[in-house]
DNA sequence: CGTTTTGGTTAGCTTTGACTAATTATATAA
DNA sequence: TTATATAATTAGTCAAAGCTAACCAAAACG
């Protein structure tokens, strides 16, 4: 079983992983710091968490890259995230701003079997 | 527009109006404590959170009572939660214990047209 | 090539929400 | 009515997650 991370430690290896696919390439310290509105001293924290935890790759004054375990983990998040979304545009048709603004907090908090569900409803 | 409460002060409010309900009387603090799965030293803490925000009256070694602007409160806290419930039963099939953890979490950050667009759908 | 701008880091502080341990009240029972 | 048990409070601590301000490194420009 993995180990649960914090909500806001998913928050930003979503970030990192949403801002190296957007731009192809290593993702800095500012602009996860943009991208979740947070200080650059805050980002700075949480990139040093990730490291600690073998999700990044960091070295001082450089960019930052996931690792294979990091982007897997990500990837998890992130699809959750998608899915969930959708699920609420579809379902409930929903806007997509809020939708996107809800899947953000629900992603960290709903049960694997609410998930699966959610799932299991956008398949048929 | 209601000022924002945070999470665990909703919690608390929740219980303390679910366990007037159940006994038809006054709380106390170890109930609360209880009920949450917390120290009393907490329960304690949330408590005269409350009391400072004018929805609980409470005295040294006393119970608790929600104020009318407590209830209020408290009620809309409820029917999020039991709202949510409903729609993770009716509309996913989810398990009772699992819809009830989830609604627990949801309850709070879920958006107001989410919200109206569940209540709608069950309405249905 | 030196200076300015941008980016990153560090130190130290704040808040929230929990905890334990020790203490003080109240209630119950011998 | 005194002793014991239960309930409540207080003081002090901790971790998470943010912040600002000050400082240091690297890059870009003139």
């Amino acid at each position: 079983m993995e180990k649960k991370l914090t909500e806001s430690i998913e928050d930003y290896i979503e970030t990192i992983y949403l801002e190296s696919q957007k731009h192809g390439k290593g993702v800095r310290i500012t602009d996860v710091a943009l991208e979740l509105k947070v200080s650059k001293a805050s980002a700075n924290d949480a990139v040093r968490k990730l490291k600690e935890l073998g999700y990044v790759e960091h070295e001082r004054y450089g960019q930052i890259y996931l690792t294979e375990t990091g982007k897997d983990r990500a990837v998890k998040v992130y699809e959750k995230h998608r899915l969930i979304t959708e699920f609420l545009v579809k379902s409930l048709d929903v806007s997509l701003p809020n939708a996107e603004k809800d899947a953000c907090g629900i992603e960290h908090i709903i049960s694997e079997e609410t998930f699966e569900k959610m799932k299991a409803y956008l398949d048929q």
